[in-house]
RNA sequence: GCCCCCAUCGUCUAGCGGCCCAGGACGCCACCCUUUCAAGGUGGAGACCAGGGGUUCGAAUCCCCUUGGGGGCACCA
């Protein structure tokens, strides 16, 4: 096996891909990076009824926001395209016509109706639900009958009757499914558009798909690919079955689980580096200490071999806490960048000239290492910013200290500010710190005082670091109200 | 109902027969640092390795059964 590595991520258009997708797409990329071999974008439209608008270009929009730029597919072409299924229908329908020619599938003219209350009655008498393959053996004249009534036939794949099917996963072992288990499936719907069992071999085999990265979900599936694959001549692919991730509630994760959509994520916040380095665990570990990978480490150390075989339940505090950490490893410039379109409405056009982003460098030694994600940004960063704070007058007075002395005290502080030579946190240190024992407050309990005065909050960054960055202007006009609101 | 998969702290996991009366991480608790909040540091609680049988000198690790959980059984993917 000295062939290269293909392998593709292959969505349906239904909606917003959610963390789950965005995972198998991450694994196909990781291993085609890791081996050197080519990553395939492959949209599966071929169910015009549960089509969404707008969801390719959410895939799309997932993909390259976490990084997972694709060597084949939509937008970028390739030499197996078109990568979208819609455009290639008459591949499938060339299959599909080849299987019937063969004897290895039949037109099938039952009516919906008809399937649906085979089903109804199944469920009743506790059997086994699945086709009673009716016209598995039509006669020539019967099928004739049919299409003079104008009935549109499906497809439907002749499942061998007996044996049992051996699928040989990566992750799995092998895995057995006794045929007779398993009906006949539709290959080509009456619509003229395959199923996706079709679609999906076919389509691996002519874009030459080495490994079949997929949710565990398929595993099911498989033996169906599998046997389409041998009555189609074509050799399988590795199956690389990936554990499922489960909501906190264990079941399978879905919208009914809050945010789940990748974009979500991006839009509250997450840099995708750390989706991407929490997203691998989910799954796959390297050893029993290493929790933060870089993008190229990952690539580097990915391997098959150390994919679970669990579900894993997907855990949001553990994201935001890693979150947390690429946030703080970020180089300053490109945390203002990352930053910039969320604070960008609280603090106006500010954020947009020179001196507001040289200022916001400033400010953001100060909240680098408070920050989770980019959305807290501008609750961290607004007081730098807009004037007019609002807060309870009670949050300005220490425990254990009146509003006369809390006044008296901020008025002291306040003249010793007007006067200090220089405005940088060491002087205000060297003003401050004092003028709390000359007053008999304990240093909390002026800096307190202080803090809520200047930036409105009980808890801040360090305050004459703060004070320092806001500048003496702005801090004594802060002062000056918090004094008038006590007075 | 049937088929398939899975089973180590609440969660993500390491462990592929002796190094494990089970290691790391998130979360939680305490303490330290400290002007608050974080970050950081230290320590702690937390898993009789789902249960029961085997195999073996020896099992979290191998086999079987049970139980539990999940997934799948469409002219959806």
């Amino acid at each position: 096996m000295t062939q290269r590595v293909r392998v593709r991520f292959a969505p349906s258009p239904t909606g917003e891909p959610h963390v789950g997708n965005v995972r198998s797409a991450l694994f196909n990329w990781l291993y085609a990076r890791h081996t050197g071999g080519v990553f395939i974008l492959r949209i599966e439209d071929t169910d015009q009824q549960r089509e969404v608008e707008g969801a390719t270009e959410a895939i799309i929009e997932s993909l390259r926001w976490l990084g997972l730029e694709w060597d084949e597919g939509p937008g970028v072409g390739g030499p197996y395209g078109p990568y979208i299924q819609s455009q290639r229908l008459h591949h499938y329908q060339q299959a599909a016509e080849r299987l019937v020619q063969q004897g290895s599938a039949y037109r099938c003219y039952c009516s919906t109706e008809r399937l649906q209350s085979m089903r109804e009655e199944q469920q009743r008498r506790h059997q086994p639900p699945g086709y009673d393959r009716r016209c598995r053996d039509l006669t020539p004249e019967a099928e004739r009958e049919h299409q003079r009534q104008g009935v549109v036939p499906v497809v439907r794949f002749k499942t061998p009757l007996e044996g049992e099917t051996v699928c040989h996963d990566f992750v799995r072992g092998e895995v057995r499914f006794e045929n007779r288990l398993l009906d006949d499936f539709v290959l080509l719907k009456s619509d003229g558009f395959p199923t996706y069992h079709l679609a999906n071999v076919v389509d691996d085999h002519h874009m030459e798909i080495s490994h079949v990265m997929r949710a565990d979900e398929w595993l099911s599936s498989t033996p169906r690919h599998l046997l389409l694959y041998r009555t189609l001549g074509y050799e399988p692919p590795i199956f690389v079955h990936l554990p499922i991730i489960l909501g906190p509630d264990r079941s399978k994760l879905s919208k009914r689980h809050g945010a789940t959509s990748a974009l979500a994520y991006r839009d509250t916040g997450y840099l995708p580096d750390a989706m991407a380095n929490y997203l691998a665990l989910l799954g796959w570990a390297l050893d029993d200490s290493t929790e933060i990978f870089a993008r190229d480490e990952l690539v580097r150390h990915f391997s098959l071999e150390r994919i679970g075989q669990s579900p894993a339940v997907f855990n949001g505090e553990k994201l935001l806490w890693m979150n947390g950490v690429y946030l703080r490893q970020l180089p300053l410039e490109a945390l203002a960048d990352q930053l910039a379109p969320f604070i960008a409405p609280t603090i106006g056009q500010e954020s947009l000239t020179p001196e507001g982003r040289a200022y916001l460098l400033r400010v953001l030694p100060l909240v680098q290492e408070r920050i989770k994600t980019l959305a807290e940004g501008p609750e961290l960063v607004s007081y730098f910013f807009v004037d007019g704070l609002s807060y309870e007058t009670s949050d300005l007075l220490p425990k254990g200290v009146t509003r006369e002395a809390t006044a008296n005290a901020l008025m002291v502080a306040l003249e010793r500010l007007r006067r200090a030579a220089t405005f940088d946190a060491i002087a205000l240190e060297g003003v401050l710190r004092p003028l709390a024992e000359e007053l008999g407050v304990k240093t909390g309990q002026l800096f307190g005082a202080l803090r809520v005065a200047t930036t409105g909050r009980t808890a801040a960054p360090p305050l004459f670091q703060t004070m320092e960055v806001l500048g003496r202007e702005r801090c004594l006009a802060r002062v000056e109200r918090a004094i008038a609101l006590l007075g």
